[in-house]
DNA sequence: TATGAATGAGTTTTCATTCAT
DNA sequence: AATGAATGAAAACTCATTCAT
């Protein structure tokens, strides 16, 4: 799906796309330290053809992040081309979570996981598509009335990370539900015309280290 | 502070609490799975007195969830009791973090420590207190017009996770701002007769698993 | 060169044959156990290709010390015949040390070369060959009166050996220096009527295990 | 023995001893590659004791070459001090050449050891000791007239190191007989007024590295 | 047949927990 | 009772060897 995967034999490329895929589950549920052999052996094969893929953990890490922030820019661009009004490719790009959740586990654990991208070329070079798509909504959406004018993309950004980290709760029904009242919350708090002043000035993405 | 504390010698008591202090400060930063030596060493003393004190990661961690919970309970009471209006004693409570953002992190990291919560009696009894305390603010402030009424204590005690939870920004100030922000724009989100409908119903906090 | 790469198809004897020389090469410069990947990529082929010529580093080991030797049996009865004296031809046999270097290399490594070398028919052909040159030569110039008679080809083998063996200094003109000059010192050391009475006896090739 | 061993519990420092006692006697025979868990087997203790006196392969290698090195020096200096010329004072030296053979065995090993002497201090401080000593003995001897003039310390340590190398013959006996005699006719080299003119000049201390 | 992918056993290293001093 | 040493199980990573393409 991603440029590395070219060029691999057919077996290899299955292994490879079977093994990132596994690190997603285990990287979304357990964070980015499970056991290398954990994750092989959710992708069906033995540690060695993992290590071989991926010469070590922050290889794995990396090819994770980039496939999911190349799939979380391209639902963002979808969004803000096919949703009729700016507010509401706003709260698709926040429902459509899934990948967006797990670059932010990766990317606010421990320490070693920011750096990762932060120094990955290919990463970053995503993460600027990803801040110029929200810039659009996020500006799109203070010009046509429906998004309060007093924030700016940083502030949405950090609202975003927040809802989207993981809060285990006992069961999945109720872990959708607490999630999806807790987005339409949120949203009730950007609405355009409603709010009460806020500290500091507007946050840009990159105040936010984005 | 807590029960277990007492009945000790006046300097095993003394080490009792610098390790409690140093697993707090601990936990905070790297979450609860901080080597045992390097808590040992922030305390200033050696693995074996904290294995003496503590029998295990386990006990160790409990012990500081019910410090942090006691604490929290005594500010949440403290806020109802002083605050004018039940919306202060609210926001006031959402602010005194500290200690709520530690119980949020061990609670909702990989998987123990929430067991052990639950697990803990001292810990639910303590986590009933504290329901009955955000129960209380909640429906004062519903009763005084200030908070929407198509929510209930576990809708806010999930947006209250959610804030509470740590975000590495690059620098201190950014961190503050942002969260000092955010808190804010969630505030006007949960503000009475601003909203626009939840899905599904009002969450108590037995729904959310408290 | 040596039996087993007859019979082969042309390509399949270009590749045995560049392995055997990449071999040559790594176990020169890192030893025994140079990864077999590392072999193969300097061999350009594949480590597939590589196995199904050489069924274990045993295997490859073997032949390359066979080909070692029988290079160095050449050398030495080339040095024989070509010489006008039996000193000289001794010098020079010292003096042609590439191949007989790696050998030494090998052999003298952590356990497994000597067994391998021990166990091979043909190199214990081989090794036959060259201590019956090996003699020849020694007992020829002690007979025209230029080697000292106390000592017998062990002796001078033994000497070959430590002389022979990578010394890693610094830059490549200090080590050649080094050893010429070590290479003149112990020459001195056999020439006739100039010693100090040695110990023990004469050490035969058998003595010293060749 | 050495330095860092002072201020260790007895059990500790007993347990100390015994690893390197037994990294060296392994480091001796296999080179410095033996496995961690081989030396803490023959010292009798677990890896985990092994790895908390010494954090890696290299602090082992450091402490065993330090504690060679120290022994080693002394050696040398007793022997400048009792015996009564300076060449039989080099003769001693060259025969008590345990320590020295381990030494010389890390030091010419692959790659890591030699670096792992040159970025020590402490290691740099006792080599240099050593080429003081070695510096007197060979000029002390050219002074009385029994070692050849035509050379220099350099030369003299790198016969030593070619000497000193293991030479794994089948018996123990045969390698001891060997090495004196091997010793012996090196020894005949360097005698005074006895050589033919050796290439280039000669070599100190720093033209082989020391 | 040649290739390079896959496997898994072997090593290094870390750390929770137990035990001797 | 306090200390810090010892233990060993667990995790990361490497590489010889086998096997599918």
């Amino acid at each position: 799906m991603t440029a590395e995967a070219t060029g691999l034999r057919a077996d290899a490329r299955r292994n490879r796309d079977q093994i990132v895929a596994a690190a997603k589950q285990w990287f979304a549920v357990q964070g980015p330290d499970v056991p290398m052999e954990e994750i092989a052996r959710a992708a069906g094969v033995g540690v060695g053809t993992l290590y071989r893929r991926f010469p070590d953990r922050e290889a794995l890490i990396r090819a994770v992040v980039r496939e999911s922030l190349t799939n979380s820019v391209a639902e963002a661009r979808a969004a803000l081309a096919e949703e009729p009004t700016a507010w509401q490719a706003l709260v698709r790009v926040l429902r459509q979570s899934r990948e967006l959740r797990l670059i932010v586990r990766l990317t606010t654990a421990a320490q070693p996981a920011k750096t990762i991208v932060k120094d990955d070329e290919e990463s970053s070079e995503l993460r600027r598509a990803m801040i110029e798509v929200l810039d659009s909504v996020v500006h799109a959406a203070q010009a046509e009335g429906t998004l309060r004018t007093d924030i700016d993309t940083g502030d949405v950004s950090m609202l975003f990370t927040l809802l989207v980290r993981p809060v285990p709760l006992p069961d999945e029904e109720a872990t959708e539900l607490a999630r999806e009242r807790c987005t339409a919350l949120v949203l009730d708090g950007l609405r355009a015309h409603m709010g009460t002043p806020l500290p500091g000035r507007p946050l840009t993405a990159a105040d936010v280290g984005l």
